[in-house]
DNA sequence: CCGGTGACCATATCGTAATCTGGTCACCTT
DNA sequence: AAGGTGACCAGATTACGATATGGTCACCGG
């Protein structure tokens, strides 16, 4: 299956991909409710109505505007946890990167944050994606260190993990967040060692 | 100082009691916004400027019925933590008779659900006094468990405290525990677990 | 002085008519 | 058929005057 079109080297964008770069850049400048579809497509420069040739509403352009963001959040925050050394490390990084990530969005691109936390609030596709990924990664985290006995393997494994993911809900949702940064400092980290504490034979 | 006036056995209830309980009813039956002050003036037959005599603002009505909710619910969770054997159970019955008092109140009495939920969000001092109240207990839990050797020390219990409340936070705000009504019966145990995990030796 | 109030003010809230916006569809052009 | 559009609609949103509300104050009667 021809994946894409790839005629020409550096070839013109696909409309698809003009589409969504003009909701970048629009999103991140009005926000995604002031920005309207007629906004996208002069942006493009075809009739509104083409736009939805290629996205069935607005709200999945803001999903691929979403998913565009948390992709490469979900990166770094793979990368940290790969860098870590031990499971307890790994658990740090998980929350620390994850929870940093979000807050640098938070302070240099308020709207795009916003956005974020909506479609958390919402539950999009792009941020459950965005949230299955990440308690996968922390299983895959607790597993490893269930194996090499650095954690207790008495609990259920998935009891372990919702646990974690609520306890951790006021930092690693956006829109609660939002209301905790102040808290971020002191918190987190007391936080982050009831867990580790909490995973410890 | 004389604390009341305690003229007669069964005295008329003061002014101020007739504000409160008027009050009580309006904001039950239509909710703290939809009650204005001449609503409560004239149910006590007196004019909208005379409760400003008692009360320095609608808030300060708004407190004292909040705390004339939340005075009885810390009542009985102090009773469950008192009734409770082992700090272990006391910080269970804690956390789950707390958030079964919020639960109940969200189911017969919405009206004033939402205005404590309200005071919460807005840290009312009436739900500040409660919150403090709370984290008192359970450091004195905590303490207890130390002293008899069934909680670890080495972390520091302020730290240990915050974390707690922080983890617990999705469901011991009632703002928050709207939107994890359904959470409540899986995810609380799994995190009234965790905290259990991270406070043994 | 104590118990009590009507009249008043700035702001919040509401009702609603006008406008805007997401979304659809028949249809046009090449 | 493929690429593209203007015109249209129901419901959301806005603008804004009218009304309602929280709060204050000078003042009244005994």
């Amino acid at each position: 299956m021809i994946q894409t079109p790839a005629l020409t080297e550096d070839q013109a964008p696909s409309i698809r991909d003009q589409i969504v770069e003009a909701a970048d850049a629009h999103f991140s400048r009005y926000g995604y409710a002031k920005t309207t579809m007629a906004d996208l497509a002069r942006a493009i420069g075809f009739s509104k109505a083409y736009i939805y040739k290629f996205f069935d509403s607005k709200q999945a352009i803001g999903e691929a505007i979403c998913t565009r963001c948390l992709t490469p959040q979900l990166a770094t925050i793979a990368a940290a946890v790969e860098a870590a050394a031990t499971p307890h490390e790994k658990v740090r990084a998980l929350f620390r990167t994850s929870v940093k990530q979000c807050q640098e969005q938070f302070f240099t691109d308020r709207q795009l944050y916003d956005i974020v936390a909506f479609s958390r609030s919402e539950n999009w596709a792009s941020s459950a994606r965005y949230v299955a990924d990440l308690n996968a990664l922390l299983e895959s985290i607790i597993r490893m260190g269930r194996a090499q006995g650095d954690f207790e393997r008495k609990t259920p494994l998935d009891e372990v993990c919702r646990g974690i993911w609520i306890a951790m809900l006021p930092f690693v949702d956006p829109v609660l967040l939002q209301h905790n940064l102040d808290d971020v400092e002191d918190g987190l980290p007391a936080v982050i060692g009831l867990i580790l504490r909490s995973l410890s034979t």
